[in-house]
DNA sequence: TCTAATATTCGATGACAATCGAACAATAGA
DNA sequence: TCTATTGTTCGATTGTCATCGAATATTAGA
């Protein structure tokens, strides 16, 4: 089984957790992720093929913002909602709370 | 005198707000300028020549982040903290507060 | 062991962005 | 009107990214 790589708490830089959320498809993502608590890729329900899919999952967990737990032939997402709020009090909610408020569509 | 656009408070979009600051420069550029409240181009100190800083103060302020006075022959920027709070509410202020936590550099 | 399900990796493509230097524009002030 | 100051625009370069389809890997279950 493959070795998945989850930044440290304390390497989790801001830039680039903006950066992995700046995508519509990514903050989609997330944004589900948050109300079910856990889900595998093929269970969000986006308009991109697998890898492309496979490639934002990696994308976000790079970041720091999303665990990836293997289970079987799935890998199931998590929100990181306790490293980020320790490192960044506020900031995973607020974004969360806009992108609910506001409605944003893919594309 | 040129006209210089900005978003309407209803048009700033969250992934185009994240995006805008997921890169160094810009998240050091708007953290001096809320220190000080307003600022020129000239006195932001970033490690980029002029055309480079033109770039970013245009990536700014089309997202909605900045507004942009235009006093003489300089450019004064400021944060649009009311618009960005109305609009996604903490966000800013979330970003302000990670960003200086965290003392990330640019580079 | 074979097959189906699930996801990743790879290669290609097209778009976009950060950067620079040079040229240009606009304005203040002498 | 001339000059210095302050930024913007333009063209070029270099690099990264979102996307796809095809091929591959891994695991569960028959």
């Amino acid at each position: 089984m493959k070795y998945l790589h989850h930044p440290d708490r304390e390497e989790i830089q801001l830039s680039s957790v903006l950066y992995a959320l700046s995508d519509p498809v990514r903050l989609f993502i997330i944004s589900e992720i948050q109300r079910s608590g856990e889900r595998s890729c093929g269970e969000i329900d986006v308009p991109v093929v697998k890898s492309t899919l496979s490639h934002h999952s990696r994308t976000l967990r790079e970041a720091g913002v999303v665990h990836v737990r293997v289970h079987g032939t799935q890998r199931l997402l998590s929100l990181r909602t306790e490293d980020l709020e320790y490192r960044f009090p506020g900031l995973l909610g607020s974004i969360l709370e806009a992108y609910e408020r506001t409605g944003e569509k893919i594309q």
